[in-house]
DNA sequence: ACTGTTTTTGCATTCGTATGCAATAGGGTG
DNA sequence: CACCCTATTGCATACGAATGCAAAAACAGT
């Protein structure tokens, strides 16, 4: 059980030149190709590797990218999370996972803790951070970008999809397959992604001279979906179609649709999800949905969070990013629509 | 934009003590009443926090647990990543994490790169390692602990489920059930998880003077598990009951049959996973399958690489965790039995 | 060959915190 | 009040790598 901590030290010695010698072989400065290769030698032969929180001291970067999220039962967020670790890998970032138990204000309490570790940038996935901890990490110098949520104020980077334009369509196109009752189990007042679904789905729907038949909030939450599920459809007139504010809600308003109502769908009720998971192209469910790219959400996710790590300078940025109505099975189609 | 960086030294300052008095405050050690007072109110003022890789220098602990997982979207890992994370925050680590795509030695490189942080242990899900990294890791005074995953070998601890008396659960319960082609769409038989549930499936079988119809590798892909089951169904005598190796191919499996073959799930075949991900009971699927007790999992792991840092001369465990056999609508019931 | 220029190199210091050691203060006892 | 023991405190150093600076080496030009 040899405890073996080497060093650049040990490898200086070895490879007969200074520990700064060593020091910029790995770090990639200048240095002859003679040393270069001793010191590679050296290494190798010890199996020396750098200690990144080493370095991390002397140069302020750390290469750890804090990731705060509230919940992965999601699929959409499991996803992101996937995508957005190998990209970040690509560039030499890892990332440091933190849940946020979906209290307000235990969000704040984990981002502190992880300021402690001297990230160089933060991404919150599906989470709002007070103004006061966005100040903190301004002050800080660490930026943040916020995944799929946007928020007021300049300072804020954000990505998210256009959710108004998303929640417009969907209204558009319900209304162009004749459907006249339309109800909307919303995601979450409290959520940008869900206010803005909701006004642009509003706004849609007057744009044709009519308004939801009514309005639930399913909170993003399965048990929530399949109650506002039931009490929609046992009104006096139920909805001839609900747009569900999530992907994840509208599995549980279809579970509860087909087998718990014996509905048909679309026939009896027609079903439109946001966010376009793997799980809606399956056959069990075949939702019709709104896509988020999520491929292109991470890239400029990243591309935003590296930008401003290079040039603290750039203003923060409030990307959108456009995703197409994708029809499947619990939509009917409009006539001359394919 | 005040880049404010403030260290243990501005605090002490401010409270008129040494740095090692706040430093002392900070890591619990021993301190009068009155300078943990003053100290406090400093630190409070100032906005310091305790910089975790500074200390990590010192101390050799860096509480970050290095995760290597090889892909999200089966939704067990996720939902274990969450529990799994959510337990170590509880004890003050972190999680950070490493994608390791499937190339086996990717694994490898990606382990190296996790050293490099100065982890204090490593979580290893769904993913082999290599000897010579195991060796690594243990001349570095690194616990690894395999989830859901074993390996050959003294020195490697893991955390799994009872797969092996699971498979034989299946056997026992398919044959029971009266089926008498019974077909294994198989995990990945270079997984130990794979195998183990394979052969206790085949054993399950030979104790009743069965042997399985058929044996098809799905390599945990829906892609494949679908091509297996066209294949499976396309022979002279197809199945009358398919054991699929998780539940993420036994979505695929019942895609495939109800909606491609349009046959009936049980009546024409029945069909049992393994895992019990939550999407295996939703209505859509509602699919009999072996539970794997994630919380019981992940608190063994934690419980298990927690205890190596502490006491890094403890031995090795292999821990195996029993799941019941979770009967829903994809099988029909032996006469006799709930 | 000599001077001027550029590249390489080593020395010494730094990052922010923890900790062994010695000095000091505090507290109790007779 | 002297004495001893213990609890606190500050000093100085260490962790491992990066970097400014100056010395040394390599190179170029005439």
């Amino acid at each position: 059980m040899a405890e073996a901590k080497i060093t650049s030290l040990d490898v200086a010695r070895r490879a007969g030149v200074s520990q700064s010698a060593v020091s910029r072989v790995f770090s990639g400065a200048s240095a002859s190709q003679a040393t270069v290769k001793k010191v590679r030698k050296a290494a190798e032969e010890l199996g020396y590797r750098p200690n990144i929180l080493a370095r991390a001291m002397i140069t302020g970067k750390s290469r750890i990218i804090g990731l705060v999220v509230a919940y992965l039962d999601n699929q959409f967020y499991p996803i992101a999370l996937e995508r957005l670790s190998n990209a970040l890998q690509k560039e030499g970032y890892h990332i440091l996972v933190f849940m946020a138990p979906n209290a307000e204000d235990s969000v704040d309490r984990v981002m502190e803790e992880l300021l402690d570790y001297q990230v160089d940038g933060i991404v919150t996935a599906s989470v709002a951070i007070s103004n006061d901890l966005t100040a903190r990490c301004a002050a800080a110098g660490i930026p943040v970008v916020m995944f799929n949520r946007g928020q007021d104020g300049e300072s804020i980077s954000s990505v998210t999809s256009a959710n108004y334009r998303g929640g417009y369509k969907v209204a558009e196109f319900l209304v162009s397959a004749g459907h006249k009752h339309i109800a909307h189990i919303a995601g979450w007042e409290g959520s940008s992604t869900g206010r803005d679904r909701h006004r642009g789905f509003a706004d849609g729907l007057a744009a044709h001279g009519l308004a939801p038949l009514a309005v639930v909030e399913g909170r993003y939450d399965r048990e929530l979906a399949t109650e506002a599920t039931l009490k929609l459809m046992s009104r006096a007139t139920p909805p001839d179609a609900i747009f569900v504010g999530n992907d994840h809600m509208a599995f549980a308003v279809l579970d509860t649709l087909r087998n718990r109502l014996g509905l048909k769908v679309p026939e009896d009720v027609a079903v439109i999800g946001y966010d376009d998971v793997p799980l809606a192209a399956w056959d069990a469910y075949d939702l019709s949905t709104v896509r988020q790219p999520v491929n292109r959400m991470v890239d400029a996710t990243v591309e935003t969070i590296l930008g401003k790590i290079g040039d603290p300078d750039r203003p923060a940025q409030k990307i959108e990013i456009d995703g197409p109505l994708i029809l499947r099975g619990t939509t009917r189609n409009p006539e001359g629509r394919t």
